[in-house]
DNA sequence: GTTTGTATCAAACGTTTGTTTGAATGTCAA
DNA sequence: TTGACATTCAAACAAACGTTTGATACAAAC
């Protein structure tokens, strides 16, 4: 091996621009010679790396998606334990900073959601992976959470049904910037930003609220 | 013109098989002979129809796409008149039933939030026209209304922004609907549904409810 | 009967696609 | 220096792609 330990640059490289490419435009709509060419690479350098172009695209999650997940999940968690802990609002208010304004660029989150939105439309091989190793575990974390600090008991199936009504608005809120601009007028900057974490966090606290809930059903 | 009366059945065939499969894959992945091998004739009439095959997808959203979403709306306003109109719950639960139980059947509907989320994602020449034609007037519809039964008066852009919140968890709960079976281990079913249109409908009244605000801002 | 216009068809067009090949280059151990 | 291995490269491959073509069928108009 020639340059085993430090950074693989080429592979590196060609994982960068498969994702950002296949983010933009999805998996059919992106052509190898375009990765390659991005990466400044031999067009036979995908089939030499990665096998063909199907594992090429599992390994942008493997090794790109999934790891920004789990940066993100921590970003949450740090946020929580900064905050006063046991209120829903510290949930909810850490949940969406963390989707919205946490450690990743405005371009990495654009990236991230956009392949998220593209597995849960269209699932590949891919979501299995994300939905095992991400998804679920992130989700009954989040139940346990806020289950341990909401005032009123709520059943499981509630508890996830509010989880994904949030975690809905995170997802379109993000996928859905060019739309959200175009219909508000506003330009998707940070001060735009700022104002939908504040939309989504009030909003989902009322959400939450179980104060006046007596249903009947 | 051997039949100008009447539906101009292979032309209606192939916007039917496009509409199904540009939803389903998106309009890279689906093939000119895909679509053409669906509707049971020859390669040559997309071509001889609609001049190529991004005429054909524009197409597919002005005859098919657009007519439906009026469907749609049509069906929020009727259910809106049945109700006691002048109250909020009506009017989220008419728009929340309107677009999970409305005029579609379940694969129109998923079909319908297949297309919209593409072209929200990635805006093509479509995105314009829906935008103008169907999104534009009816979130301003949705705004009026809500403004003029909601008890406090609200900013312009704060109730834009919660028409997309509530917008965004009914189309989360339409276009991710695999993920979401999968994540709650629940069927996808009428009595699903059922939950999933009690579930925005109670959220998004509570997210509304601004009863107990007094910003600092 | 002839003409005209619409629609469908099989066949072929030139590109672009993902993938393979074999030579060339560089690196490190023997 | 030699041999083995990892990597890059230009070139080619067959298959699939969107589109065009010219022939054919059929109806209505003259």
């Amino acid at each position: 091996m020639a340059k085993e330990n430090k950074e693989d640059l080429t592979k590196e490289r060609i994982l960068d621009s498969a994702e950002t490419l296949f983010a933009q435009k999805g998996f059919r709509a992106v052509s190898v010679r375009e990765i390659t060419s991005a990466a400044r690479c031999n067009l036979a350098a995908v089939n030499y790396h990665f096998g063909n172009k199907e594992s090429l695209y599992l390994e942008v999650f493997r090794s790109r998606w999934v790891p920004r997940a789990r940066r993100v999940q921590e970003s949450f968690r740090k946020s929580l334990a900064a905050q006063d802990s046991t209120s829903p609002e510290a949930v909810v208010s850490a949940l969406a900073k963390a989707f919205l304004e946490g450690p990743l660029s405005d371009e990495e989150r654009l990236r991230h959601s956009q392949l998220m939105t593209r597995e849960m439309t269209q699932p590949t091989k891919a979501f299995e992976h994300v939905a095992e190793q991400i998804m679920q575990p992130f989700f009954q974390e989040l139940a346990d959470k806020l289950g341990s600090v909401l005032p009123n008991e709520l059943e499981e199936e509630k508890m996830l049904l509010n989880i994904f009504s949030i975690f809905g608005m995170v997802l379109y809120f993000n996928f859905a910037r060019v739309a959200v601009s175009r219909l508000t007028g506003e330009k998707y900057n940070a001060a735009f930003r700022d104002r939908l974490v504040k939309q989504i966090t009030e909003f989902s606290l009322k959400g939450l609220n179980v104060n006046d809930e007596e249903e009947l059903q």
